[in-house]
RNA sequence: GCCGAAGUGGCGGAACUGGCAGACGCACAGGACUUAAAAUCCUGCGAGGGUUAAACUUCGUACCGGUUCGAUUCCGGUCUUCGGCACCA
């Protein structure tokens, strides 16, 4: 009989769904396990061979829990509101509600065909309004909270487009698009408080089980640094605040700079005396493209503010006062004391104005003439009157407290995560649901009238000036106001695609509740996450956005855990056959299909979960997945060579025990290749003896089945086995039997190998090293030499140290 | 520049806590079956030396050095590749 792979996968596909086999169970007293995987952007391109990589994994993850009796969910759905449909839907004049659902129509097709075991009663879209009802309605308790806000904000602007574009559009400082220069370009943009959840988002890291690099990413995102706010007084009269990690060097402060946006520019404009230069290097840091403003930091620049000084508060000396676009308005007070003996910016900017540079931290092989001196982990202080002779760490210390004690400044803890900004000028995307009234501002539309829906629209683009294409939708703009009852409009901007995804595990434990994300006693029962698997480019923007809104959902009472994933891992891409990245202009794309079609979707889930170590990218091999599939045509000729024995083999018991044994604690640790190479181990086994009992086929179908459930379902059902594999318990093994019983020991001399023995296990020492010396090899190579020492690892070797 | 990961046969990759380097697969070679091929099954397969064949032997986990009876694994330094961040005071 031969391995029909078409017919066996439709077949118990079809049995699949009709069961409804992997639905989650309604019995809450079951332990749970919530295993979740990223829901796919439904892209005209359809399903890439990466997206399975996720998907299987946890699918093997998910299928092993039910087996070992776990009330599973393992749901999936679609992040559909986005650009390129959105750009899809413009270029072919579709509606893109139509371009979504033939993409979804697509991709759930090639999901199922590759048999993964999601329950599919639990499906959801985050561009059904039953869904953005709620992504909606979190919106309004952040509003109501007060952590959405309304600001000028720089948007990326595309010159040609003549619309705002988000990050990822701008490459290398040119829109995605079109090719056209970007600028920046202020506008009024909808913000939440992320900034407000910093220190939570670090510190409850700690008790996560998320893999180190993601914590990693995450902290050095959000930037957590400690420090001092420290007042200069200006000649003016003002203070001048700025924040510095470096107050030990505060006798070394010899200028200072703001940023071109500094707002005492504005404010001292009548004393500043060349205020024409210094408006002209405003306006030039304003024309500046992000990307310009960084590429071209090369050469620092920057103007005196002449007519304004400061006063160091340490020193009580006059210092200059400078404004660059090397100082960030968005970061710290954006202004900073320069200490250009110790930071390579101040040196550089101090080199090329000609200011004094002291140095004020000794340590070896200092050349101040050359570069700054900052690696000050071993210096002491000099030249510092107070702090002279302590470490920096002390002298930190010691600075701090007089700056609190004399009220010049204080400590203080910077992030360099910036708050979110939330609103986007495009049609396809949640609308924000608030009206602008002329009397009482930005007011909530209430709850009853969520979901408030998209308009009908003739055009997806956006305006002429950079507004969402809804602004043009008179009917829909003009409204009343909830509050006053007066003449409102609507907000016409929309909320970016990462909104829906940032609570969707939520709505999968209670997808179709009309009266809250999710019932209560649901939400108690399956939160936390168990196990997310997902992409590392995630780890800044979607992992860190779903839990600030999980956190701020926790904080209103909405769901009970703090945070909403219990483990983090990543799986590595999968590069194209030539070790590049997968693209359509590389030509170097496998479509799943093609595989599925050609190999079976066995072939395909075994060669992605064998293809390497699960977190490393990976190049795809054709003849690695044909290797696959010649271990499915084994697996499947083992119905050939099948006996009626119901025993696993004397022979063979130890293998079966250790492979249960590998298996079990490969799949835990996500070493899905190391798992397959024990059953390709195994089956060499079977085909060795050119027997096989059907004990022995029954634990061998059911380690496989979770990664190659079609055939395994198949061949069970074949062999006569009782229900399916799906319904029965993992296969336990006995840890006495997972021991050889004898060993190989090693016989080394001076540690290089010179002998081995085949020994009962379990030797003691002494026993060890009798047999060593029995060793031919051994009593030549130890003859008339002085033996210095004797090492003996049981079970392992004896190494025998000589002169 | 900073943070992180990695470098092992012709290729993808194994190796628990410092203890036989190269599991498993691919490719390749030889054999069985076949009129033949494909498919399938079996055997071999790091490099050099050595032998009719074996035995045997030296080298070998990016590079240099160290610790150790013993290092792919630990430590110091160098190089390369990939991923992330990038004037964050």
């Amino acid at each position: 009989m031969d391995y029909n792979f078409q017919e066996i996968e439709k077949k118990w596909q079809k049995y699949w769904d009709e069961n409804e086999t992997f639905k989650c169970g309604t019995d809450f007293s079951k332990p749970k396990f919530y295993g979740l995987v990223e829901f796919p952007y439904p892209s005209g391109h359809g399903l890439h061979v990466g997206h399975p990589r996720s998907y299987t994994a946890l699918d093997i993850v998910a299928r092993k829990k039910r087996m070992d009796g776990y009330n599973v969910l393992y749901p999936m759905g679609w992040d559909a509101f986005g650009l390129p449909t959105e750009n899809f839907a413009i270029q072919n004049k579709i509606h893109p509600r139509i371009v979504t659902e033939n993409n979804v129509a697509n991709f759930k097709r090639q999901l199922k065909s590759i048999g993964f075991s999601f329950d599919w009663s639990k499906e959801i879209n985050t561009t059904d309004p039953n869904y953005f009802k709620w992504t909606q309605w979190i919106f309004l308790k952040l509003f109501e909270k007060g952590l959405a806000y309304k600001t000028e904000m720089p948007v990326n602007w595309c010159t040609s487009c003549k619309v705002g574009l988000a990050n990822e559009e701008v490459v290398n400082g040119v829109c995605e698009r079109c090719g056209g220069e970007v600028v920046q370009k202020l506008r009024s943009q909808w913000m939440l408080k992320i900034t407000e959840y910093a220190e939570r988002l670090i510190d409850d890291l700690d008790d996560l089980d998320f893999i180190e690099k993601v914590k990693i990413q995450q902290k050095n995102w959000i930037g957590r640094s400690e420090g001092a706010e420290v007042d200069f007084t200006l000649t003016c009269g003002e203070k001048l605040r700025v924040y510095t990690t470096r107050c030990d060097t505060l006798y070394g402060a010899t200028y200072m700079v703001i940023s071109p946006e500094h707002p005492y520019i504005e404010k001292f404009a009548d004393l500043i005396e060349n205020i024409d230069e210094i408006k002209a290097y405003q306006s030039e840091a304003a024309h500046k493209s992000e990307f310009e403003r960084t590429e071209l930091a090369k050469e620092k620049t920057g103007v005196e503010i002449k007519g304004i000084r400061a006063i160091n508060p340490i020193t009580g000396k006059e210092i200059p006062v400078f404004i660059s676009d090397y100082v960030l308005m968005t970061y710290g007070t954006g202004a900073i004391m320069a200490v250009p003996a110790h930071d390579t910016r101040d040196w550089e900017f101090a080199k090329k104005f000609n200011l004094p540079i002291i140095q004020v931290v000794a340590g070896d092989d200092v050349d101040l003439d050359k570069e700054a001196f900052t690696d000050v982990a071993e210096g002491t202080l000099i030249n510092s009157d107070i702090l002279n002779g302590l470490s920096v760490k002390d002298a930190i210390a010691k600075m701090i407290e007089h700056l609190e004690t004399n009220g010049i400044g204080k400590k203080k803890v910077n992030y360099k995560l910036r708050d979110w900004v939330f609103s986007r000028q495009r049609y396809w995307g949640e609308p924000i649901p608030l009206v602008k009234c002329e009397k009482c501002g930005y007011v909530a539309i209430p709850e009853d009238q969520l979901p408030l829906t998209l308009p009908e629209v003739e055009s997806y683009e956006p305006t002429d000036d950079g507004k969402s294409p809804l602004a043009n939708i008179r009917e829909w703009v003009e409204t009343t106001c909830p509050c006053c009852g007066g003449k409102a409009e609507r907000e016409t901007d929309t909320m970016p695609q990462w909104a829906g995804s940032s609570w969707y595990f939520l709505r999968y434990i209670d997808p179709a509740n009309n009266d809250a994300i999710a019932s209560k006693e649901l939400l108690d029962y399956w939160l936390p996450v168990d196990w997310y698997n997902g992409g590392m480019e995630h780890t800044t923007l979607h992992l860190l956005y779903s839990r600030f809104w999980h956190k701020f959902l926790y904080d209103i009472g909405v769901v009970s855990t703090k945070e909403p994933y219990a483990k983090r891992t990543s799986h590595g891409m999968i590069l194209g056959e030539n070790g590049e990245k997968m693209s359509k202009s590389r030509g170097n794309v496998v479509n799943p299909d093609d595989i599925v079609n050609n190999y079976g979707a066995d072939t395909f889930r075994t060669y992605e979960m064998f293809i390497g170590a699960f977190d490393v990218a990976t190049p795809w091999s054709e003849q690695g997945v044909k290797g696959c599939y010649n271990f499915m045509k084994r697996v499947w000729g083992l119905l050939d060579i099948l006996t009626d024995e119901e025993n696993i083999t004397a022979d063979l018991e130890i293998a079966v025990n250790k492979a249960i044994k590998k298996v079990s604690d490969d799949i835990e640790k996500m070493k899905f290749n190391t798992a397959i190479a024990t059953l390709m181990a195994l089956i060499n086994d079977f085909y060795k003896k050119k027997a096989i009992t059907k004990g022995e086929l029954k634990v061998f179908l059911q380690l496989l089945n979770p990664t190659a459930p079609h055939i395994t379902e198949e061949m069970w059902q074949v062999a006569g086995f009782e229900k399916t594999i799906a319904e029965t318990p993992w296969p336990t093994y006995d840890e006495a039997k997972t021991v050889d019983a004898t060993v190989e020991v090693v016989l080394q001399i001076n540690g290089k190998i010179r002998d081995k023995l085949q020994l009962p296990q379990g030797l003691s020492k002494e026993e060890l090293e009798k047999f060593a010396f029995e060793s031919e090899k051994i009593k030549a190579l130890t003859e008339g030499k002085q033996i210095v020492k004797i090492i003996v690892v049981p079970n392992k070797l004896v190494n025998v140290v000589v002169k």
